[in-house]
DNA sequence: TACTTTCGTGTAATCGATTACATAAAAGTT
DNA sequence: AACTTTTATGTAATCGATTACACGAAAGTA
């Protein structure tokens, strides 16, 4: 019933030799037209498929592409697959999933069963960058599998990467809160040895210095991405002599956690307090309070890792390519933060 | 410098054959212990890895399986690929993934590249019901592929498929509004030739009949899963010579469409409205008027997807199993259809 | 001692497709 | 006619691992 139709069936029933048929089914030049499309013709009815794996083996390319992502289920990580799927379907790749759950044990076991499974090439958000375990990552690059960090990256040479301008993010954020008419911001940061949340941080710094206002170390919480944390931070912020007037949050969770906490002392948004986040996560712009966030264009940073791994997945043996693109953050003003005219 | 490392290069290393060094890496009994030991030392000291390609052409098997829904950006389906990707894991199976855009043709297109790519199973959530193009999925059958559909499936003889119980889903919504004292329930549906909301609908209808209330056709409308949809339906609602006092919608998204322009024209929610949606999106619990919603438990709807094919994967030659798990959807009720207290 | 088992390993086929090289037939050239 | 070139196809190796079968050596049995 389940009968595997293989080039050498139809070879059998022609009376002529696989090798023939391989080269008809792939347009070589050197076949005659007329065995060409008898050929074509037969293995059409017969219903053949061709085999990708024997293709895979022969090739060492298996038209599968790794992905590996702290979690799927998180809007900004979904949105970044399905721009790389989107980018690189038409190309014939296949997309292979695997989360690591912020384990670096479980990043470097995704790694090693990605290069096992023979992908052609990995897409990836580190999780932690103090993993000490470089010899996952020296293994791809040694194999010689194009290797792309997307949003969170790390510093190793001849990796390419595509990020936002988090330090911009940072900066036109804070930016906004003080054209808004905030005096003291405060700032929700997430874990200082990812990039990403260190220079959200330098970001929101440099744009304090530049307008003349003091940067105070006491307005910088560390926080998880959640909205516990969010509720709990910003507790400690109002118990200060002197509270903030205005919160940038590295983290739209945390952001709403904020926000709850402070509709619950009746301290009026943005009137009393602004509030922007990070992420522009679905639900910023859905509350009846719509949030103020950075957008991270994750559709686009999908499909511009996708165009960097099909332009070095080919060039692999030529000379190591390392391309840095940098995406523009956009911030989406909302009521959150608006406090002239919305 | 990228040497890949075969088991010819050990057994010359060693001056035995490939075969013994196959058999010692992969436990044969009738391997001498000393051999085996030595064999590993060497592939470890080699930095041998397994070829999965050459594994997978000989044994037919790809280790892969394939998920195919309509996007990846949605909670609902990123969650339960979650789950399916966390069950599989442990087994050595990876995820692809492939998207279909609620378009048929890009249905059908997915199957036959998984197929293609011998995938060991394929768990999807159908795009279109109405999709008169068999053909693909006979090929999976024929193929003997395990396919398990979750969330919407089509009936298909031989397939198995993991779904909640949308009748019930919509029947206790439904009950509760009436609970709460609302005397004329609206409800927004979804594309009636999915059974996913013919049976909201249905489950609607008979808890209506069921507590002594009237059915009317005009309370009842179809529309977009999406914000906008929302507004203009409950718009063409309130426009009725007796609008409705509540509304259980289908969809998360229509549900606050409804909520914002009820907001817009003063109607107090849940007081002269209730409203209640469907999927339980993050959103709905994060809003400041949260709104009810009934849960479909996506992450166990994925695991439970996963537990069948792996159920299923090895007994594909003897009798065809044909399992319908079917899973209990759970009413989040919150502030949009709470009168009482809250 | 002669014969049978058991043990450990080698030989070679297999999975399905591609492709360098060989070769026979056809066509072109002088 | 003799020779060269072109065309179309066949032969066989290859990708890397697994495994049925074969076989020599060691061990056990009578």
């Amino acid at each position: 019933m389940s009968e595997k139709i293989t080039i050498y069936d139809i070879a059998e029933k022609l009376n002529i030799t696989a090798a023939t048929v391989s080269r008809a089914l792939n347009n070589n030049p050197k076949i005659k037209e007329s065995t060409r499309e008898l050929v074509l013709k037969t293995a059409a009815s017969m219903n053949y498929k061709q085999n990708k794996l024997a293709l895979a083996l022969k090739s060492g390319r298996s038209n599968n592409i790794g992905v590996i992502v702290p979690r799927i289920d998180s809007n900004f990580f979904a949105s970044v697959i399905r721009g790389i799927e989107e980018e690189l379907h038409p190309h014939g790749y296949q997309v292979i999933i695997c989360q690591t759950h912020e384990d670096p044990k479980r990043e470097n076991e995704n790694l090693y069963t990605l290069i096992d499974a023979q992908v052609d090439g990995i897409i990836m958000s580190v999780t932690d960058v103090t993993n000490e375990n470089d010899g996952a990552f020296h293994n791809v690059l040694q194999k010689n599998v194009p290797l792309i960090f997307f949003d969170r990256s790390k510093h190793i040479e001849g990796v390419s990467s595509v990020t936002i301008n988090d330090f911009k993010g940072g900066y036109i954020t804070t930016k906004h809160l003080i054209d808004e008419g905030c005096r003291s911001i405060a700032h929700f940061s997430g874990d200082q040895s990812l990039e990403i949340f260190k220079n959200r941080f330098l970001g929101y710094k440099q744009a304090l210095l530049d307008n003349g206002m003091t940067f105070k170390e006491e307005y910088v919480i560390r926080t998880k991405s959640s909205v516990d944390a969010g509720k709990e931070a910003i507790d400690t912020l109002l118990k200060l002599e002197t509270p903030p007037d205005a919160l940038f949050s590295s983290s739209d969770f945390a952001a709403l956690g904020a926000i709850q906490e402070l509709k619950e002392r009746n301290i009026s948004i943005p009137n009393e307090f602004c509030v922007a986040g990070f992420s522009n996560e679905p639900f910023t712009k859905f509350m009846e309070l719509s949030i103020t966030s950075v957008d991270q264009s994750p559709l686009e940073m999908g499909k511009m890792s996708a165009r960097v791994f099909l332009e070095q997945v080919d060039k692999t043996n030529t000379i190591k390519i390392e391309k840095k693109v940098v995406l523009a953050p956009e911030l989406h003003i909302r009521k959150s933060s608006s406090r002239t005219n919305f």
